[in-house]
Parts: C-alpha cells; structure tokens; sequence
DNA sequence: CGCTAAATGGTAAAATTTACCAAATAGAAA
DNA sequence: TTTCTATTTGGTAAATTTTACCATTTAGCG
C-alpha cells in the first residue's frame, strides 16, 4: 500500500486501530545555542500552523503514541517527553472554521466529510526537547510544511495550539531544576558556560555566571570533572558532567514547598 | 423516564450525548478538623472501591463536566476543581477482570457487553476539595455505597485509580500556597490555628505553630482583622481573611523557580 | 487571685540568595 | 618574551529567608 492509500484508509478506518475522540498534540522544543525554538506544520488543507499531532493506537500506551509522533518529525527516537495538561471542549475546534466541502474535492480526502476524524476530540498535550542543529523536520506528506519557530517569535496558529504552547512553556521552566531536561540538550561533558546559556534561554531571563554554578554544585545536579576544553584564545574551561542520581532523587522526591 | 430507563438508555445511545473513549475520574479531597479524606464509591456490578467518574457531554467544557460528577456525588455546586493528569493505555481497565457475562444478567446491564462502554477508554484526572463534615456522599443509584476514606488509609483500589490518588494528593500538596485551596476548606473568617491545621494536615508534616503565620504573612496570602472569637477557657485568638488578590498574583506569577 | 492552656510577640542563629571584586589563564598580538 | 584580551572562576560581604525557641499575654475556671 501506498502512503496515498495507507492515508485514505486511515481516514476510512482508522477507528479500527486509534482510539477516536482523542489525540496528542506535541510542543517539541528545540534548543541550540542561547535560542529556543519549537516546531510547527502547515498541514495539507488547512490555512495555518499547527503543532505535530496524531491519534492513539489502540495498543500502545499515551507515552509511547506520544514518542511515535515526534519520531515522525524529528525522526529522533526516545525523545525527551512529558505530558503537560489535556485540552478539551466543544470550542476546541471549530470545524465550521474548515472548509470541509473544499477539502473534499482533493482526492485524499473523499471521504473525510463522513469520517471518523471529523468530531470533537479532546487533546492530550506533550512536550519534547530536542537539540535542534541535530535534527532535521520531516514534513512527511500530511504536511506541507515543517520547520523551527523562535519561541518569541510564534505566530497565530490554528486551534488553541498557542495555549498549548503557552502551558507548555509554563511547564518546561517549572520542571527545568528537577527533570533530566537539560541530559537531554547538552553533550555527555559540558562547560559551565554551556549550561549556563541553556538555562537562561529557556527561562527567559538572565542568571549571574558567578552564583549560577553555585546553586548547580548546591543542588549537586552537576559533578566538576578533572578535565577541561581547549576552547581557543582564552581560559580553558573545566567539564562537568550531569549527576543523574541526584535528578531522579529530586523526582521523587517531588516539587512539595516547604 | 424513571432512573433505571434513564440508564438503560444511556448504555445504549449514551455515546449520542457524551463523548466516546474519554471519561474524567475525580479525587474529592474532604477535609475537616486535622482530617484529609477522599471519596470513594463500590459501584453496582464491580468488586471493589473506585473513584467517583462520568463522562463528559459533547456540549461541555471538560470543567463543566468535571464539576457535574463532582455535584452528583456531593451535592455542592462550584467546588474548587483542578485538573492534574492524563490516564490512558491499553492496561488501564482490565475487562477481562470484570465478569461482564454476570453482569449482563442484571436487567439494566442487559445490554452493556455490545455498548459504547465497552471500549478503551482515556480519563482525565480531576482533583476537587471541599469541608467533608458540609456534604453527604451520594450513592446515586449506580454506586452501592459512596464514603469518606482517611488518605492514609486508601484500601486498594480498581483501575489505576490508586496511582490517580497519589498524583491527585501531591499535586494539592504543591500548589497549596498559591492556589486558593484552603479559601474552599475555611470560613470567611478563621483562626491561624485553624488555617495553620489545614496546612499540617494537607501536606501531612508539622509546621512550626510561630513560624507558620510569619510565613503566611510574608507571602501576603491572609490579612489579620480587627475582630476575636471567643473559644472559651483560653486566650481569644485574632480571625483572619484571605487576601484574594495575593492568591490571584501569585497564580498569574506561575510557579517558575529562581 | 492564682492556674491552665492557648495565642503570639520577639529574637538570635542558620541557611540561602544576591551582588560584585579580583585573580587565574590560554592563546594571540606586539 | 611580554603584553593584551576575553573568559573562567575563587572568594566574600550584604541581604534575604528560614528555622528554632524563649517569654509574655490572655480568657475563663476553680
């Protein structure tokens, strides 16, 4: 079977092998070098961006549908994931909004008007992080197109994917000094400076480079190597590397205050 | 239509009015003098204890029908709801557990085994709190019992739903001080002990009876009256209110560390 | 009028965060 | 070789916040 025909019989049957009436919507972050990004597809037949999604099959866990969809489009497998919050409601989609007769006349989409996936579904949000140099966006051909956006630079997308993307953010920065999230965007060994600049990014504001290795070293998140980086004309920096016992005791241990 | 047509019509054409394949499962949280309980229901043809649950209809927000499970089994309107978490996976309800040929010899289940019903189903976790000494559970003609259970205390439960309890609980646990939780669970007006209470009780560890107010007061949650009440053989302790607009910011602000 | 139990003001020590100064240093340029 | 530059990093003082506890106040009771 063809991807045109595999498309079409998702469409008509899909139901058989998703769950219907939900999805998975994911933010994936990209990060690289004091800039932060996420990616957004414009999908064939819809008039905007929108973040990668997809439905549920009906054997695998949230988890692992999750992981699938973001395999798709960054064709990185074991991405970095955590689910956010769930989005729902009649107004979440407005299909009165689509041009559904239009749709119908490409050939894909016959049958879409009476199909499955035309009814209200409740999202369920992940987010993802990735290093975005190494990944390179698949569009895939539901997409027309998919790309890295500036997190300060996001447009009007479709749905209420920009509360999405909002809540996800809100989340990313509350989970940043207790989850592996950074593991996941920097090299086994890195600098102070490197972690340094990751951490500003993402939550946004600056951090003073004198207290910031304090507080890691405080938090004993990172563990100073003897070793250090030729990095040029200028001091060679010394290594650290992430201590990842540390990470899943503060886990655990939760984010209860006081 | 009497309660039982009333159910037997919703086995049958229940997916016209609700959403298929997504449900909301609630932790109502009751607390009361040093006491923190949850809600738990033995429902008609199940063997066990599990958490009050429903489905939600295609012209509600998912708040709104959190909010009419939470109304049947309470009977109080605009309890504080907040949603914690996502459940699904194909080993979330276990029907080859559930003696279903039994339970289709019960008339109303009659036709359960072909419904909508019998199909993987995703729920959204809901957690709600309320004064457990102001309400009186209701069974409703589903459920063959519904009580109040100690949180320390939580027999083993169907489903996931113990896993739902424990993310329920510490999700209250780390937003107690700054959304308006104890403002559901108080008077009007209260004493620091009382509130100082509710916070041992919640979070389940002692706070120091000096510090506590100092901290309460730091943060600018609760503002001290001009007004006593009178307890009896003791010194008269000062009532205090919930300064609304802090609890406001501080939920606006997020919970971004540093 | 003293007694009791609860409420609360106060304060010192400990822990943590914030703000900077100044020294160390690797390679490039003079 | 020496000087220069940009960066890394040790250190420290001040400010803020948390923690631990002592001592005083007070309402009603016997």
């Amino acid at each position: 079977m063809n991807a045109l025909k595999e498309f079409e019989d998702f469409i008509e049957n899909g139901y058989k092998t998703y769950i219907p009436h939900v999805c998975i919507d994911c933010v994936i972050f990209g990060y690289h070098d004091h800039r932060l990004k996420i990616l957004l597809s414009e999908l064939e037949g819809l008039n905007g961006l929108c973040l990668p999604g997809g439905y549920i099959k009906r054997t695998d866990t949230m988890d692992e549908a999750a992981s699938r969809i973001v395999e798709e489009r960054t064709s990185i497998k074991g991405l970095y994931l955590q689910q956010y919050k769930t989005f729902g409601g009649p107004d979440r989609v407005k299909f009165n909004e689509i041009d559904l007769d239009k749709l119908t006349k490409v050939p894909v989409f016959k049958k879409l008007k009476s199909s499955w996936l035309i009814d209200q579904t409740i999202s369920i949000g992940y987010y993802a992080i990735t290093d975005f140099s190494l990944s390179k966006p698949q569009p895939g051909f539901m997409a027309r197109s998919c790309d890295w956006y500036n997190i300060d630079k996001i447009p009007s997308l479709l749905f209420d994917h920009n509360q999405m993307v909002k809540n996800a953010l809100q989340t990313l920065r509350s989970q940043l000094y207790y989850q592996p999230i950074a593991q996941n965007l920097l090299p086994e060994k890195f600098t102070l400076t490197e972690i340094h600049a990751l951490y500003e990014t993402i939550l946004g504001k600056k951090l003073d480079i004198r207290n910031f290795p304090k507080k890691m070293a405080f938090l004993g998140l990172i563990t100073k190597l003897n070793e250090k980086r030729n990095i040029g004309p200028h001091r060679a920096p010394f290594l650290y590397t992430f201590n990842k016992k540390k990470y899943k005791k503060a886990l655990e241990l939760g984010v209860t205050l006081s």
